[in-house]
DNA sequence: TTGACGTATTCCTATATCGGAATATAATGA
DNA sequence: TCATTATATTCCGATATAGGAATACGTCAA
């Protein structure tokens, strides 16, 4: 047996260099397919390929322009990971608590 | 050509539901070999090339027991995870969005 | 020393998937 | 309608890798 339905997966689908550049490309907002061919300097059926398989994992949406596909992030959907991460942030996130109870408080502070 | 040099890559060794779940079961702190394939319920063989492959890419590290060997999670290891994802939390992260909110009262007041 | 235990590795097969090339499809403009 | 542009898909060969089975290796106890 091989790997395990991995498609759909939003940890496959991040595994890949390529993707992860492809999201951060989209990262500031939806673009065109032929840019992000020109920005990441990768073929047309690379990019259209990848975003195939972000677009299973729901980690990308697309929205038709003339004859271009507008794509863009769902952020939403890197949930999974991330809360898959947060049970580990703490072990070197020490100081980020700290400064997030003061914030807190300060809160608090003006409520009152 | 295929998949470019993933031995040794973080995001190819999370990208495996079961390395994930070695991670887990191996949060709370070290533990030998055995255990985890109780824990886990796979196959002795599955375990210990998990681990070789999260080995490889330094989220685990190893110490001898008499004939146990006590895997443990070198957290630091998932430093590149998070900061791939940090650019991506803020859209949902309620403490980030707080500081935000902090930063930008400063700012405003600064600007009295 | 010998045998049992704990773990790692090797060999194998099936499958996933990357990238390249060519082609298909859809929208646009002349 | 026809050519062009923008994107998606298909076919291909090469490689990565999961899991199973068998086995090798290192350590301990008797």
């Amino acid at each position: 047996m091989a790997r395990a339905a991995a498609a759909s997966d939003v940890f496959n689908a991040i595994s890949e260099t390529h993707r992860r550049e492809i999201l951060d490309a989209l990262m500031p907002g939806e673009r065109p397919v032929g840019e992000l061919v020109d920005a990441l300097r990768l073929t047309q059926a690379q990019v259209s390929k990848h975003l195939r398989v972000l677009s299973d994992a729901g980690l990308v949406k697309c929205r038709a322009d003339g004859r271009r596909r507008l794509y863009r992030v769902d952020h939403e959907r890197l949930r999974p990971l991330h809360d898959w991460m947060e049970k580990y942030e703490r072990h070197w996130n020490a100081r980020l608590d700290r400064l997030d109870d003061y914030l807190g408080d300060l809160q608090r502070k003006d409520a009152e």
